[in-house]
DNA sequence: GCCAACGTTGGC
DNA sequence: GCCAACGTTGGC
């Protein structure tokens, strides 16, 4: 089992959005950035947990917990011309951009990125490295026990 | 294959 | 709204 951070603006799909979908699941539409594609693509797998990172918002950090819950297909957005997403370079013979699902797991205490930065145990977080814009990030399984034990007080 | 120009991300 | 940092594009 792998863990990630996945980024989404909360304007667009929040924590509770998921949370209150009929099978609290979602397609993780709307990446566009290859390194990003491929850990969704290539490195995920059903059952991986991520942390639900609000992004682009007044205040960012992790709002809650999602797993992993279907093998790659395409993303739909990007064949929708009126869809901000759209990408006119992709083809539904070929598609260039792909995405999972996942699956509401829980809401959690929510964890700021300023409570991540100020945690030495967490200086070599992916999402903390400078200049970083990956909207999807590996975890280490050293950083997901400190995050989810000390800082969200779970077991 | 280089690299300048441009567009995007995302915190502040 | 600003802007640093990064990724992508496209001419050469």
């Amino acid at each position: 089992m792998q863990f990630w951070l996945m980024k989404s603006e909360p304007d667009e799909v929040s924590i509770d959005h998921l949370a209150n979908l009929p099978a609290q699941t979602v397609p993780w539409f709307g990446v566009r950035n290859y390194q990003a594609r491929n850990f969704m693509c290539d490195a995920m797998q059903i059952g991986d947990l991520a942390f639900f990172y609000h992004s682009g918002c007044a205040e960012p950090g992790i709002a809650g917990i999602c797993e992993v819950c279907s093998e790659p297909y395409p993303d739909e957005t990007q064949f929708i011309a009126v869809n901000p997403y759209f990408d006119p370079k992709s083809s539904p013979d070929k598609p260039r951009w792909w995405l999972r699902d996942v699956r509401f797991v829980s809401k959690t205490r929510f964890v700021s990125l300023a409570e991540m930065r100020a945690a030495p145990e967490l200086a070599n977080m992916r999402l903390l490295a400078r200049g970083n814009r990956l909207s999807i990030t590996p975890v280490s399984a050293e950083e997901w026990q400190f995050i989810t034990q000390h800082l969200m007080g779970q077991q």
